[in-house]
DNA sequence: TCCTAGCTTAGACTAGGTCTAAGTCAAGAT
DNA sequence: ATCTTGACTTAGACCTAGTCTAAGCTAGGA
C-alpha cells in the first residue's frame, strides 16, 4: 500500500487495478519518470496495460493535485508523485539528472505586489540549473 | 536595426536576410512567441521563408545565450529575446498569459550548499503561477 | 572565376501526446 | 442475484511540435 495511494483514496476516486500499478509505479522510484517509462514499468505487472490509461491516470492524478507535472525541457513531461512536500528542481545541463532541492525561503514572498500585475499567485516554483559533478569531471 | 540585431552581430554570426527578419520579428514583440507564430509573422515580409530556418535560427540564437528558450507548458516553446535582463514569469493558470516579474533576490542565494549535491549552479528561474485578473473574474 | 563552407529549402519523418469508438467493469437500485 | 448506468479501459488512428535529409543556393576567399 503506497502513500500515494492512500492519498489518492481520499479523493473518492476509484482505484482500478490499473490506476493502483501506476501510482504504485510512480510512487516506488525517486526519480521524475516521463509517461512512457511509467507505461514501460508498469507493463511488467500488467501486459495489457495501455497507453492511454497511462496518459489518462497521470492527467487526473495532476488535476487531483497529488502529482506534480514537471516541464523542464521541451521534451516529455514528468510526474513526481512528491507533490504534498514542497520543493524545487535541480537540472544538470548536460545530462539532465534532476535532484529535488529545498530553498530557504519561499519565492512568492520575493515578488513584490506591484510586480504581481493583478494576478492572484498561488504557487512558485524554481528551476535551479547547473553541471552535475559527473557533467564537471567531463568537461 | 533592432537591439536583438546588435547583440547577434557581436558573436560573428553571419546576419543573412532569413535572420534578421526571424531576430527583428521576435524583438519587435514585448510577448513570448512560439516558433510557429514566428513563422507566420516573419513569413509576412519573407514568403518564402521556411520551417526549417526558423527553427534553425532560433535553436541558434539560443545557443548563443541572446535568446531563451521557455518551456513552462508541455506544448510548444517559447522565445524570450530579453535575455540580457535577468528575470522570471508570472503565467497564467487560466488563459496562459505570461508576464515577466523581477523578484527582490536572487534564488541562487536561496539554496543552501548542502542542498546543491556537488552541482555547480550557475542560474535559476522562477515560475510564479496563478490567475490574471480576467480569469480571476470568469471564475 | 572557381571552390568551399555555410545557409536555406521542401517535405518526409519522429515522438509525445490526444482522441475516438467500441467494449468492459463495478457500484447502487431493484 | 440481476439489472442498469456511468465510469473505465482498450487499440489504434490521429495531431502537432520539432528534427532530419538531400538538394540547391550564396557569399567570400584563393
Ligand atoms: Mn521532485
Ligand atoms: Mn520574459
Ligand atoms: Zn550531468
Ligand atoms: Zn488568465
Amino acid at each position: 500500500m503506497s502513500d500515494l495511494v492512500t492519498r489518492l483514496r481520499r479523493h473518492n476516486w476509484r482505484i482500478t487495478p490499473q490506476r493502483r500499478v501506476i501510482a504504485e509505479t510512480l510512487e516506488g522510484s525517486h526519480v521524475h519518470f516521463t509517461a512512457e517509462q511509467i507505461l514501460e514499468r508498469a507493463v511488467e505487472r500488467m501486459p495489457e496495460l495501455s497507453r492511454a490509461t497511462v496518459y489518462n491516470t497521470l492527467n487526473e492524478m495532476v488535476a487531483l493535485g497529488e502529482v506534480l507535472e514537471l516541464t523542464f525541457d521541451g521534451r516529455s513531461k514528468r510526474y513526481d508523485p512528491n507533490a504534498d512536500h514542497e520543493h524545487h528542481h535541480l537540472i544538470c545541463e548536460g545530462c539532465g539528472l534532476m535532484k529535488d532541492v529545498h530553498a530557504m525561503a519561499d519565492p512568492v514572498d520575493w515578488l513584490p505586489g506591484d510586480e504581481r500585475h493583478g494576478f492572484t499567485v498561488t504557487r512558485a516554483s524554481i528551476a535551479y540549473r547547473g553541471l552535475c559533478p559527473e557533467c564537471q569531471a567531463a568537461s
